[in-house]
RNA sequence: ACAGUCGGACGGUCUGUCGCCGUUGCCGAAAGGCAAAGGAGGAAAGUCCGGGCAGCAUAGAGCACUCCACUUCCUAACAGAAAGCUGCCUGCGAAGGUAGAGUAACGCAGAAGAAAAAAACCGCCCGCAAGGGUAAGGGUGAGAAGGUGGGGUAAGAGCCCACCGGCCGUGCAGUGAUGUACGGGCCGUGUGUCUUGGAGGCUGCAAGUUCACGUAAACCGGCGCUUGAGGGUUGCUCGCCCAAGCCGGAGGGUAGAACGCUUUAGCAAUGUGGUGACACCUUGCAUAGAUGAAUGACAGACACCCUACAAGGGGUACAGAACCCGGCUUACAGGCCGACUGUCAAA
């Protein structure tokens, strides 16, 4: 049994690797979510997923509000990230991926996790036609 | 009991599963793993005041500028708090709200009104008239020569008297704002400039210190090197100090880690002083420290509130630390405690 686990390791946190999938990431779409990756370079101590969670500041006024979402988010990916881990290790790939929430409402855990499956597995098909196209 | 005023404190609890953050201990060569005890607020919010702390600056003079303003008092400090004073307003009341340095000079209100301070348009009185006297009445205005009543007079008027309001003086009470008694003279309003007293260096933890990585001490244009560019000095002027580089363009590099970083104007209790804010003594307690930013998600039970005959159904606020404190302001489901007020009932 896999552990459902999502240290501060995972987070992106680098401003210029942020930048960068801003700039050039590949972004796919399951509403409420949208997620925008770029693949990343081998290197020793980088995950094989490093993910930053974005909810603004223009969608939820408060604090309160934006910390809820972002734990929900949190939430369903820590749980449902095994899939896209496992298929990236076995492909050789490391990627960077924003995720960013696209709903001016609250949505509940359960339908937050459902979309997020559906996301994760986007970004998996996507990945692997850009790859195929480069 | 009901309705209300003021003040204070609180603002979910427990269990299970899966997670996050730093700390400590153990294991491990390391990566990491395991365990333990911790991990948002009364407003953490708005960022509106005031400090601490940090860096920079710190001969001085003049002129500006900004803020504060009843009194006493508290404090590290404040535009804050406490206890009072005076006027006005609201409430049956407990109580609440609001204003509060001064007015010598000048301006404005002044396109109203006859008149805005040594006033005569109408009216009233004297007079044949010319003219004179008059602020009771009219209308204007926020304000019309203190107000009301009486005497007085040709008619009137602080002209005289009583009471009241204001001003000045003296006594008494009070630390004081002020109150009060007596006496005096006979007394216009608001606002701005202004006057008086007090305060004000600049920048904010992205401060600042250390380490690591890396580049371009290159290129183009302008000014300057003791005949001084530029910088600092409070906004300006003077003066003073530093001074060999400075400004602009295009372009390049880094954006990691540690300290600062949580033990302090800290909180609580007893006692003492004080009406009180608060101060002092003693004792006890102390448990976030992140940095693309942790402190949670889900499920169940309980508690409370609303609704309902019941079963049941619905709801549980405002809101998330970012260097740290003291305030202010704003938001807030719900109940709790204390003091007091009004009404009703009983004794």
């Amino acid at each position: 049994m896999q552990r459902n686990t999502f240290p501060l390791k995972e987070h992106l946190k680098s401003k210029k690797v942020i930048e960068q999938v801003y700039a050039n990431g590949v972004s796919v779409t399951s509403y409420p979510l949208r997620a925008i990756f770029i693949e990343q370079p081998q290197t020793e101590q980088e995950p094989t997923a490093a993910i930053l969670i974005n909810v603004s500041k223009k969608r939820f006024r408060h604090a309160v509000d934006r910390n809820l979402v972002k734990r929900r988010i949190r939430e369903a990916y820590r749980t449902s990230k095994h899939t896209l881990i496992d298929t990236l290790q076995s492909q050789g790939k490391k990627i960077a991926v924003a995720i960013i929430y696209i709903d001016n409402k609250h949505n509940s855990t359960a339908f937050i996790k459902k979309k997020m499956t559906k996301l994760l597995e986007g970004i998996l098909t996507k990945s692997s036609t850009v790859c195929e196209n480069s």
